[in-house]
DNA sequence: CATCATTGTATCATATTTGTATCAATATCT
DNA sequence: AGATATTGATACAAATATGATACAATGATG
């Protein structure tokens, strides 16, 4: 299920967006600031950000800058009448726009259209002698698949999503677990151990001391 | 899901196209030219192609040249006036043609009609000594018939469409149950496994733990 | 209205995953 | 080199997920 997050002051707008995204089956939450915004996505970890550039304190624009670090995608929301914004967003790296007053089914359409191009990412990897194949969620050591659990498996696209990247742990806690990392638990260490011995790739997951976990290819 | 291909340079008009194309279902991409339409389709295999004729680079009658090699079906989009432009696409060997501007509805028709009548759609499958016939509804396990109920039937087809592909549980209900999943039920579960014991089918429906199940083939 | 098939809930048994605890090994720093 | 902190390895316990079975509710059919 995914998650929402509604950037908008004008508390009647806010409501009857996420009405319009429940009904087809998302949850949201909203942020009646760009700071609240930002503290909210410290904490947690969201889908999509429907956000509007006209902003109390930290403006739209400055959001999505600031959004660009989690890899998120964003669709603003403008005044009908501002082209002008409607670039400046686009070139800032948003996803999509949609501009007010808008229709409710325009706004899921375009929610949809978003994550499904957002999610269509690339569903197969190979390195050594192992093959990643996300679609079926196989994984195979020369031929012989192996079985990893669910997390094993998301530890291991992450890696493979961040080669060559020193990963910490409260980042890879986070994007799995799709929960804040409290303090330091030796949990993460114990799946990429468990990972590793499954893969028999030792020196491939490198641990970078005091950080977290680094995955070397090529 | 039916990947459709849309050309078309004006991108509110391709927008509306993609919005109203999602809306009944279909998966859709845009290209803003002809080159990059000729490119994806090197690419990548879809279901049909809406084809506006007035296209910078590569006008839209080269373009039907061009995928009459990929035995894909056309519809193209000219303006109202144009009565010359419908008769040279359709000799061509386009499929249909709407005409600008168009109304929502009748795109979507068009859409379904062409597709119905080029019917890529596949009725029978087999595997093992099971054969499946969508339009009786028959199922056979080494010539004798098996009783399935709707449901069962309708996993099954959801199954043989997504082969290889692990699909969650609740991607499972709301395809074949048409409704938002409301949390855990078990019920999924349950349907699945009686189509596994009607079938005789423990190893071809595996379950991915924490996630759905799996039909693998080949 | 009675019967039957279908569907979904409840329960128990089993299997799998996950996280904590513990100790051993290794890296870092002075 | 020695002290300390960090990570690896192992074992185990708790939590969670699935399979199997029985049965109740629902809806279709004659």
């Amino acid at each position: 299920m995914n998650q929402i997050l509604v950037v908008e002051d004008e508390k009647n707008i806010s409501t009857l967006i996420c009405m319009a995204l429940s009904q087809v089956g998302y949850k949201c939450e909203t942020a009646s600031d760009g700071e609240i915004a930002a503290d909210m996505l410290e904490k947690k970890r969201y889908d999509l950000i429907l956000l509007d550039v006209m902003l109390p304190k930290i403006d739209g624009f400055e959001l999505i800058e600031y959004i660009k670090d989690y890899d998120i995608p964003v669709i603003f929301i403008t005044a009908k009448s501002d082209v002008k914004d409607r670039v400046k967003g686009l070139n800032l790296g948003a996803d999509d726009y949609i501009t007010k007053p808008f229709d409710v089914s325009e706004l899921q359409a375009r929610v949809e259209a978003v994550l499904r191009r957002y999610s269509k990412s690339v569903t197969h990897f190979s390195f050594d002698d192992i093959e990643v194949d996300t679609e079926s969620m196989i994984v195979t050591k020369s031929g012989e698949p192996v079985d990893l659990t669910i997390k094993e498996f998301e530890i291991l696209l992450l890696f493979l999503r961040n080669k060559n990247i020193a990963l910490y742990r409260e980042m890879i806690y986070e994007k799995v677990w799709k929960e804040p990392y409290m303090g330091d638990t030796r949990t993460v260490d114990l799946h990429i151990q468990r990972l590793r011995k499954k893969l028999g790739i030792k020196d491939k997951i490198q641990s970078v001391f005091k950080v977290g976990y680094r995955f070397v290819d090529k």
